[in-house]
This record gives C-alpha cells, structure tokens and sequence, in this order.
RNA sequence: GGGGGCGUAGUUCAGCUGGUUAGAACGCCGGCCUGUCACGCCGGAGGUCGCGGGUUCGAGUCCCGUCGCUCCCGCCA
C-alpha cells in the first residue's frame, strides 16, 4: 500500500483528473454540515479536501469527526475550482482533491496552544516542541538550516578540505569559557570536559598532514544564555597548512556567497569590506560593527583639546554622533539614560532646530569655532561622549544602534558583510591579575609584533579576524604558532608555568616540536548565521530542540537527577540533596 | 552575581483611582449549515488571578517575600 503519492503542497493543474492519494495533517477543518473541507499539510504546504456527502457518504462522516492535527489520509481525484472558488493565497488554490476514501490515521488530543497563534509563551512552545515545529516558520527555519549545512559541505569539499571528526569527550580546557564536564567511570574521580571547540584537535590534524580539514562540529560553553548565545552550538571548523590569509577570506566569501545564493538567492557583492580593530571600534564604537546604515561615530578630541567646557578639555578622547534630528528636551533626556546605563556620565548634546538655533546647555561655554566646528544643518542633533577611549566606545556603540534601529536607518532587506582584522592580542583580566588571550592563546601575533608583543602585551596584534554579518559576530579564525617557541612565550605572557605548560598543553607542545607546518584557520557559528540569514532576533527558533534560558529543557526535563546507583558507579556523592 | 519586563480561562490578552457574580477573542464541547478557505449562526463548559505572607470592612489591583519565564550587564579564549 502506497501511503501517499504527493506531498501535499506540490498539487498542481497538471495532475487535473488524477486519482491520488494525500497524507498529512489536518490544518483546519470547516464543516458545512453536509460538504466538508479539510485543508491538509505537510513540510511542503496545504491542500485542500472536499467531502461531498453525495459522492462519498462514508468519508465525509468520517470528516465530521475529524479535528486540528489529526493525521488523515485521503484518496481522491484532483479537480479544478471554479474559477469563484480558487484561492490566490496557497500554490495549490487552483485545485483540491475530491475525496472518495477518508482514513483517520491518527488522533490528536486537544492542543495546548494553537498552531496558528503568535507570541505564544516559550516555554510552552519548547514543552510541546513537536507541535511547535510543525509551524510553517520553523519549518521553514530547519529547512533553511540543512540547506546551509550542506551547501559549507559542499564549497569546502570543492576546495579540497577533507572532513574529520574529534571527539566530543575531550579535556578541560583552560584559558577559555567554563567547561561542561563528564565524570569518568573507568577512571574514578577524573573527568572529561565536553569541547568549547575543536580548536587543538584541528591544529594536530594540520600538524598531521591533513593540510585542508573541516568539520561541523558541537561546541560546549557553560555560560550564561542570551539571546544570541546558547551553549551548546555548532559551527564550521576549517584548519589549513601553509596558509594564505586572501585565500581564506576569498573562500569564506565564497562559502556565505553560496549559501545566500543557494538559500535566498541573493547575491552577496564581494570581497567584504575589511576594517582594523582600531578603525572599527573608532568610527562605529564596537568591533561587530552593523553597516547597514552609515550613521559614524566622528572625533573631536583635537579640536576640543583648548575647549572652556571642562569636560572636553579634560577627557582623552572626544567623539560624537551626529543624527538627523533635533530632538526633544524629553528625547534626549531619554537618550541620556540610555548612554548613563552604559557608563555614560551624561550626554552632551547641541541641538540645531529647524529655524537653525542651538539649544544647549554646553553652547554658552563653547567657542565660535567649536560651534562652528559641529553646526549641522537645521534638524539636527550633535550627541557627544567624553572619556576615556574605551568607555567612549561603550557608550557610543550602542547608542549608534540604538539611534539607527529608532530612526528607522537600518535598512531590512540589507545585509552587511565586514572582516574585523588585527585584535589586540591581550587583555588585563582585573579579577586575576593578568593576561589573558583575547582569540585563543594558539593565536600568534602579527608579524610587526612577533619579535615584541611579550615586551608590550598592552599594544600588541594578533593576527585574527572575525567576520561580521549584520552586526553579529559569525566567524573567527586567526594564524596559529607553529614555533614551539614561540608558543612558549606566549604561555609565558599568560603566566602559565612551564608545568602548567606541560601539564595542561604538553602534547600541543610535543606535537609543535615534530614537524608542525605554519598553519591557521577560522571556525563560524552555523547557529548564528542562521540566524542572521533567517532574519530571526533569537536563536532558538533556528534550533530544533534548544535549552531555555536557564539551560534547561523543558520538554525533557533536563538536566534531572540521576539515580544513586549511577552515582555510586561514578564514585561521586552529593554533599546535600538537590531539590 | 546584578538590573529591567512579564506572570489573570487551554492560548493571546483586557481588567481605570482597592468595591457586586473577574471579561474579550481564539480554542474546546453540543446543535444547525452543500463552496468554505480566519467559514457562518445558536448555545455551553472552562479561572487556587504564579506561590506565601501582610495592610484593609474588602486585594487580580497596594506592600513585603518567593518562584518561574524573558531581555540586558557581568561572564562568554
């Protein structure tokens, strides 16, 4: 027995006076009584049933007992409408099937909440998530995943990378995120810690000989969950010997290319534009810089050094957004909140109306030529931030957004491409007293900095990049120490003990010491560019079975408790019962 | 760890300054209906107002605490 000979959604004029057979779900009913429609679904769309008492009594009774989600199946013929009865709004509105065998194959209970209703609480959605899924939009998101999937496959195994699975029960690792951890049986009281990332692994490949490797690789951070962040992700690994940074990026490109293309087909215009560190962190104040409006953050510490407004004469640094509006006393103090809650002492403005007059609190204390400096044209709004370097671009950053999501500059239907180059390659980590790597620690420095950055960690550049779709970090890679040496004095930086060294990265080390080819790479994060290319504000919903916000499942259950045998067997007790 | 928002029928929400029996829409149940596609019409059931405490003659509404969800900061090499 065939159990249908056409998915649902790919009913057509052509198949006009065939006999066939449908299988699906029952996405609403309408009961006249004596006629009944049925409009029946699957992955590909809707169909609609007719039930006519007078050509089939027996179906259309069944019909009558048919409710939303039940599973049918339906053998008819494939009629056209009349022409007053077609609906525009579904492909398959020029036909239905009249129905002479109804089959109800499966019921459903009444639905805990209706398929067809938005905003439904999320918690409620990820507890019935089977039902959740069957919504158009996340089939569509899932069908737009495994598109994406297999397009990277595709570009990466037509550029000569083979692909090489690591494990997923691996080793703690440090200088990273907080491990997920797994007690080892066979080893009692030592434990495995699930991959932040197969970051080692993909460099002992190269160092191996496998010079183009990649994988889709599950990655684990147990951290706390945002919007955009969940801890367990998957993402495209790429290592490769003897490396060239153009060719990479040029890859890559062609990777985002191929599936914009392949998924939406749009065509993305390359190469991506590249931005320094420094240069995106000073004109759009954060190194994830959304380009798709062009409002820029502008400098006028130079020009305000001798300023009589203290607090430009007194910051180290002076930049400000100009924005094509004049605001309202009770808008900018609204935006003076906004710049507060990101460290923000106040928001100096100088707002030049529509008759072009300033309102300002600062103009009376600004010279002729500062205020000549920074008059706009009418309607507009100068907002200025006064600090130190840094703090300016914490503040101005996000305001940037802010302002560009407010004022509507953000074009929809855009997308913005950016690589991010030369990182810093160190950060003070204040709680420890140290440095830490702001890439990874295999990352090596730039080649200006090679001979220096352990004499000024402050200053020195890594060689890394990340890629920027939107204004979402999606990719990052950078060229890794190949110079066992050189990885050493890295270590040395982080204040890693050469028996920490040993301990911790000891087989890396061996490894560096036989044979290691200069090599590099860059991984992206499939989640989040799904994201971005689905056009989704939150990552669960590009996610079949994601974690709540607190990592846990709703519909499973997990984490639970585990019995006390498996404990026992793990030699691990609890020091007071969980409840 | 910290801050904001939310929590009222199955679902999405309304409920003004505290005041009769807590409402609407959709869903659900029953009835009618042969061209609907958000079908229509008639009728009905359905609520520990997250939980605990307090103020009050009286609390969905005010206060305190607590739990859950969500967004953000920290954190996330």
């Amino acid at each position: 027995m065939r159990w249908r000979d056409l998915m649902c959604g790919e009913v057509r004029p052509e198949h006009v006076g065939e006999r066939l057979t449908l299988a699906g779900w029952t996405d609403s009913r309408r009961d006249h009584g004596g006629l009944v429609f049925v409009d029946l679904r699957d992955k590909t769309g809707i169909c609609q049933l007719v039930l006519n008492p007078e050509r089939s009594p027996e179906a259309a009774k069944t019909a009558h007992g048919v409710r939303n989600e039940f599973v049918l199946r339906a053998e008819g013929e494939v009629v056209r409408r009349a022409p007053e009865a077609v609906n525009p709004n579904i492909p398959t509105g020029e036909v239905e099937l009249q129905v002479d065998a109804l089959e109800i194959l499966a019921a459903s209970t009444t639905l805990p909440f209706q398929l067809d209703e938005e905003g439904v609480d999320e918690t409620l959605r990820l507890r019935y998530r089977w039902l959740d899924l069957r919504r158009p939009k996340m089939q569509r998101n899932l069908a737009l995943r495994a598109l994406m999937v297999s397009t990277i496959r595709r570009v990466m195994e037509e550029a000569g990378f083979m692909e090489i699975e690591t494990p997923i029960l691996f080793k703690p690792t440090p200088e990273g995120a907080r491990d997920f951890v797994v007690p080892s049986r066979l080893q009692p009281g030592r434990f495995f810690a699930l991959p932040q990332s197969p970051q080692i692994l993909k460099q002992l490949l190269v160092i191996a000989g496998f010079d183009r490797s990649y994988q889709i690789a599950r990655c684990f951070r147990d951290e706390d969950l945002r919007a955009d962040r969940v801890q367990e992700i998957t993402q495209l690994d790429v290592e490769m010997a003897f490396p060239d940074r153009d060719f990479l990026f040029d890859l890559m490109e062609g990777m985002v290319q191929a599936v914009w293309r392949d998924a939406l087909g749009v065509e993305l215009e390359a190469p991506f534009p590249r931005l320094t560190w420094e240069e995106t962190e000073r004109r759009f104040g954060t190194d994830k810089p959304d380009l798709r409006f062009d409002l820029e953050i502008e400098d006028a510490t130079e020009a305000t050094r001798g300023s009589q407004f203290g607090v430009f004469a007194n910051s180290p640094c002076v930049r400000f957004l100009r924005v094509p509006q004049a605001y309202s006393r009770a808008d900018l103090d609204r935006l003076e909140a906004f710049a507060k809650e990101w460290g923000a002492k106040g928001l100096a403005y100088l707002v030049f109306d529509e008759e072009g007059e300033v309102r300002s609190p600062i103009a009376k204390f600004l010279s002729e030529d500062e205020l000549e400096l920074f008059r706009r044209e009418p309607g507009t709004t100068v907002l200025f931030a006064a600090d130190e370097p840094a703090q300016v671009s914490r503040v101005l950053g996000p305001l940037r957004l802010h302002l560009g999501r407010e004022l509507g500059l953000v074009d929809a239907n855009a997308w913005s491409w950016v690589w991010v180059t030369d990182f810093p390659m160190f950060e003070w980590k204040e709680e420890e007293g140290r440095w830490g790597a702001v890439h990874h620690p295999f990352t090596r420095p730039t080649p200006d900095w090679e001979e220096g950055f352990d004499q000024d960690p402050a200053n020195a550049r890594a060689y890394a990049y990340d890629l920027i779709g939107n204004g979402n970090e999606l990719g990052g890679g950078s060229f890794r120490m190949h110079e066992a040496g050189l990885q050493a004095r890295v270590f040395d930086v982080l204040q890693l003990t050469p028996e920490e060294q040993r301990l911790k990265f000891g087989f890396l080390l061996d490894a560096l010491a036989m044979g290691a080819p200069p090599h590099g790479g860059i991984a992206f994060g499939i989640d989040r560019m799904m994201m971005v290319l689905a056009r989704e504000p939150n990552l669960r919903d590009v996610i079949a079975f994601p974690k709540n916000q607190a990592g846990a499942d709703p519909m499973s259950g997990a984490p639970s408790e585990i019995e006390q045998e498996q404990l026992r067997e793990l030699g691990i007790q609890l020091r007071r019962k969980l409840d």
